[in-house]
DNA sequence: ACGCTATTTCCATATTTTTCGAAATTGAGT
DNA sequence: ACTCAATTTCGAAAAATATGGAAATAGCGT
């Protein structure tokens, strides 16, 4: 993992807005979710949704999938443990890092 | 973890030049260092350095400490770790997230 | 081809972020 | 008090982001 292409995740994810929506797609986990439906749980205008989503699919951390009419988008969870990965590393490469937490992730 | 703070933390580390400024911070351990090493480190100017810092401090993933004209700083290991535990969280509350790493976190 | 629904693109604006020189501040040490 | 070094604050300009209305596009079903 890049420092560019981390941060840019995590950028993408340091929106509220896009947080918010992020989380909305990890529940809803394998069977992934509409735009529009994602748009009723937000109630934001679908411009608006359509750019933060763009952000998200164009950072790695949501993909999309046709189904007719309606866009289906799914949380990349390997996407997701690769920068999660990342950050546990930058922590704990000193090894001072205090819960054992993220060393379980080596 | 509130997801404001957890936004305003990704969005802190979502700049190059901060999660460069923080991996610096990580691998100099519990030591920390000086702003001034830092700069040596980063070569920019003071100015942007000390609100690249601020940013990081203001959002809890970096402490200071004052030691004569010099200030320390330090990454905060367990603050860093919160966050990695509520994008672990985020990401495993469906079970479908496929590999064990951030399993482990629970 | 037409109509319908879903979603994106275009465009424009308000806000925030990034950047950094210059000046101010802080805290020894003398 | 004075000076030097370290760091922050001030002020300001350029760039990027966030937001959303209106128009365009895509893809069925009829």
């Amino acid at each position: 993992m890049k420092l560019e292409k981390a941060a840019a995740q995590l950028e993408a994810l340091g929106n509220p807005t896009r947080l918010q929506l992020y989380r909305i797609l990890v529940r809803a986990g394998d069977d992934g979710l509409a735009v529009g439906s994602v748009q009723g749980k937000l109630d934001i205008p679908s411009s608006t949704l359509s750019h933060h989503l763009k952000r998200l699919v164009d950072t790695g951390l949501v993909t999309q999938e046709r189904q007719a009419t309606t866009l289906i988008c799914r949380a990349n969870y390997p996407g997701m443990n690769a920068l999660i990965g990342y950050l546990a590393d930058e922590c704990c490469a000193d090894a001072t890092c205090a819960p054992a937490a993220s060393k379980a992730l080596v």
